[in-house]
DNA sequence: CGAGCAATACTGACTGGTCAGTACTGTAGC
DNA sequence: GCTACAGTACTGACCAGTCAGTATTGCTCG
């Protein structure tokens, strides 16, 4: 796989998600955005409508970016569901690591309403990931009363570690934490 | 305990929850806030000192209320961990069916850098939670290599739920659910 | 090859509207 | 009359979005 050259529309969303990931949406101006991207203001709009699109053109590349990787990671488990969990817990930590703040306003819920395309792309991902806990389940491997809950508390739980992380706290640390929560909570070991 | 009739300051920050947790920071006018309130304008600035300070203090009133639910009811479990995290758990789920957009923005990491004040409540409430869980791993009850990272994630899951809701979801059931969660995770029983 | 030209990409000064914050006025209740 | 405050008018900073103008690229034809 060939990585081209990132397009002039790339560049300007890296600015800008620098930008929005420091601060909240009222407080990066769109001339901030340009001078960082190194383009004139009016170029932006050649590309997108208005800020808020720039916003969530930033979102929906992420979202695209973490779906791209669960398709290409996924198939090789071949199905045993707990490698799988595991895939998906590393591409979302890769990413967030990768990316922190483009992560937190992934999930920021704080526009409204939101785009469609957006909708629509967030939604192929929780419900990858609902998929998987869902096929465990048939096959008696997992047990989850609600998988949907389930995927919703992955995402968001990577989000909140980011928010306010532990001292020292590394990619093996979290995913090995994530997985170990998932396999078997905090009890003892013993389910009731 | 008695509910005293709520101050005018509490009536205007009622008024701007409703309307923070509706729309994004920007989008919310001053003059919107007073006349939800039924105030005038300047009176805001009677209580605080900007737009910003009304945000916060509506984020500080909401720890300030869960932390007040968590010392009233902790103390009764008399340090059985699973009737403790079960008081957590349901203190966060009351507090969130009653205000979900409040909570929302409660871990929403908008705002930077965020306020002294804001930053020690905030504290305050995930380290009671943390101490919890530190006290069951003290006493073998529980397992937990990192509980300052579980109780980021359960801060952060109910959040979650609530942006992207199952349909049907009540508190009971995401109550049982997260509980299902800490308990056993979603693995089949045994413990690796 | 290269001059001339068209199409495209880009720029940044400017504008118009918005809104936080302030000042002032009218009035209800004591 | 006086206090307290709702209501309203005002102002000035700010900034998203525009557009007339410039630079660059690529293409056509002698």
């Amino acid at each position: 796989m060939t990585k081209p050259r990132p397009t002039r529309a790339d560049e300007i969303l890296d600015a800008a998600a620098a930008l929005f990931a420091a601060r909240p949406f009222h407080e990066v101006r769109l001339e901030d955005i340009a001078s960082l991207a190194q383009v004139g203001k009016g170029t932006i709009y050649l590309y997108w409508s208005s800020k808020e699109e720039v916003y969530l053109a930033i979102i929906r590349r992420g979202f695209a970016a973490v779906m791209e990787r669960l398709d290409l990671d996924l198939p090789a488990c071949r199905g045993r569901c707990w490698d799988e969990l595991r895939v998906v817990v590393h591409a979302l930590l890769d990413f967030a690591f990768a990316f922190p703040g483009v992560y937190r306003i992934m999930r920021g819920g704080n526009l409204t309403p939101e785009d469609p395309d957006l909708q629509a792309i967030r939604r192929k991902v929780t419900e990858r990931i609902q998929a998987v806990i869902e096929r465990g389940v048939a096959s008696g491997e997992l047990v989850d009363p609600c998988p949907e809950l389930t995927a919703q508390y992955l995402l968001s739980s990577i989000r909140g570690a980011f928010l306010y992380p532990p001292a020292g706290m590394t990619r093996e640390l979290l995913s090995d934490h994530l997985m170990h929560i998932l396999k078997g909570g905090i009890g003892g070991g013993t389910r009731p």
